[in-house]
RNA sequence: GCCCUGGUAGUGUAGCGGCCUAUCAUGCAACCCUGUCACGGUUGCGACCCGGGUUCAAAUCCCGGCUAGGGCG
């Protein structure tokens, strides 16, 4: 790894009876076990997370996760900026149309390299963004084939994109990383199996995600980080509910649920987000890895989830698809080759107050990096007006009906002729 | 008026006697994209200028016409 020079941190959590966990602990090289609970003083600093409404048709609730970058309501959604960066978009934009990003710190490891980004006083001045920051640890990156795939009980194998060069990356290896790069929640290590593994490899996906979850608590130093521990399970009812109990069971600040929307179907997918939320404590945040369409959010929140990252908002708009109130819209169609509406009228975007869907599409067309940044800018404030939609509507007991017309809306396509636009003032 | 060159999907092209039920790009259409080294993927639509001839066989060779560009008058 590049950032060799990090010592391991030599704090850890004053931990509850939990024999297998103590095992691991006496283990683990180096380790100073001390008496500090960063539960304690997360209380001092009044970081942490309360539940301040629940819906009565669902298990959706409104959160406010206090960080030490300010106080946000759940649930939201978060733009992936896996280098610190989107593509054609970056931290003006995200300033105005998310309400949080997630990193990856696997990735910035190697690029500029965590010490880098640790002489800067940390992510958030690094890329002076100042919302809520999220780090993926970079299990997901397992998947990619350009970082190559092998799993062992010590860590991931990969290959650096950038030369090639190959590297382990352990629990211990990320936690250091995450530390310096200092987001405000970071994600442990875990061992994602493909889809279509057989049980026998979401089983050792499993073992090894409990593993290493219990080595990235003992190595939770910075009480300004909320550390989420990892479900993982595939797609089996059992294994899922067994990671839930266990990952539930540990000290973690937050949990997170892992290895879904990797080529399952919707239904598998909501299974095995059903068969876990039971089994984890409902007082603290739940985050769903991966998961970015409007109507699997809605559905998601519905079945307890806090919060949200994925790339599909952005991706889809760098590829002419852009949501709206009343759907999809394919804006690549020579249908709006000559439509002076914005994109959608109830939109407050830049985009939207700006441009015309024929100009959106003429850039997109031609592949302009400009147009595929207003196209991500009206995704991204999609997204976040989805989400105080959302709020608002569990707030005020709605928030069935909002879903059932997000997911009417969102599993098929517009009907042109039925679009609103607003014509835009040149 | 004469001469030369060319005419292949909407556009730009490959092929220059049988491997052409014709290439590639773009376009159009539909579907897709979910912890981003992706400015992407899948599928479909769409053409040999017209007529005649040579040949077992023509987008490919020959003749005429039409047409485009260039040259000479």
């Amino acid at each position: 790894m590049p950032d060799k020079s990090n010592k391991p941190k030599t704090k850890r959590l004053k931990l509850d009876q939990n024999s297998s966990l103590l095992d691991i602990a006496k283990n683990v090289k180096k380790l100073d076990i001390t008496k500090i609970n960063l539960s304690d003083i997360k209380k001092e600093k009044n970081i942490g997370f309360e539940i301040t409404h629940k819906d009565t048709n669902s298990k959706a609730r409104i959160g406010l996760l206090k960080t030490v970058h300010g106080d946000f309501e759940t649930p939201y959604f978060m733009a992936v900026a896996t280098k610190a960066t989107g593509k054609y978009i970056g931290p003006d934009d995200y300033n105005t149309c998310t309400e949080g990003i997630i990193c990856n710190a696997l990735v910035l490891s190697l690029r500029p390299g965590s010490s880098q980004i640790k002489k800067f006083g940390g992510i958030h001045k690094f890329m002076n963004y100042d919302k809520p920051v999220f780090t993926d640890c970079g299990g997901f990156q397992m998947v990619r084939e350009s970082f190559m795939q092998d799993r062992s009980k010590k860590g991931i194998h990969f290959k650096s994109p950038f030369d090639g060069k190959r590297f382990v990356l352990t629990p211990e290896k990320i936690m250091n990383i995450e530390t310096d790069i200092g987001a405000d929640c970071i994600m442990m290590l875990d061992d994602l199996a493909p889809y279509g593994s057989t049980k026998e490899e979401f089983e050792r996906s499993v073992e090894n995600t409990h593993n290493w979850g219990t080595h990235s608590l003992i190595l939770h130093s910075n009480p300004d980080q909320f550390l989420y521990g990892i479900v993982q399970g595939g797609f089996f009812k059992d294994l899922r509910e067994k990671s839930a109990k266990y990952i539930g069971s540990l000290p973690f600040d937050g949990l997170a649920i892992g290895g879904v929307a990797i080529g399952e179907t919707r239904e598998e997918m909501y299974d095995a987000i059903h068969a876990a939320v039971p089994f984890l404590p409902e007082n603290k945040p739940k985050h769903l890895l991966g998961v970015g369409s409007p109507d699997d959010i809605v559905e998601c929140v519905s079945l307890g989830m806090d919060t949200f990252d994925s790339i599909f908002p952005t991706q889809n708009a760098r590829h002419g698809t852009i949501f709206t109130w009343d759907g999809r819209l394919d804006l690549m169609s020579a249908q709006f080759e000559s439509d002076e509406n914005s994109i959608d009228a109830n939109c407050t975007c830049l985009t939207c107050k700006t441009y015309t869907r024929a100009y959106i599409r003429h850039l997109l067309k031609l592949g302009e990096g400009s147009g595929r940044r207003y196209a991500q800018i009206h995704n991204l404030q999609f997204m976040k007006d989805l989400m105080q939609k959302i709020r608002l509507s569990i707030k005020d007991g709605t928030f069935i009906d909002l879903k059932t017309d997000i997911i009417k809306k969102y599993r098929k396509n517009i009907d042109p002729k039925n679009l609103i636009g607003v014509k835009v003032k040149r």
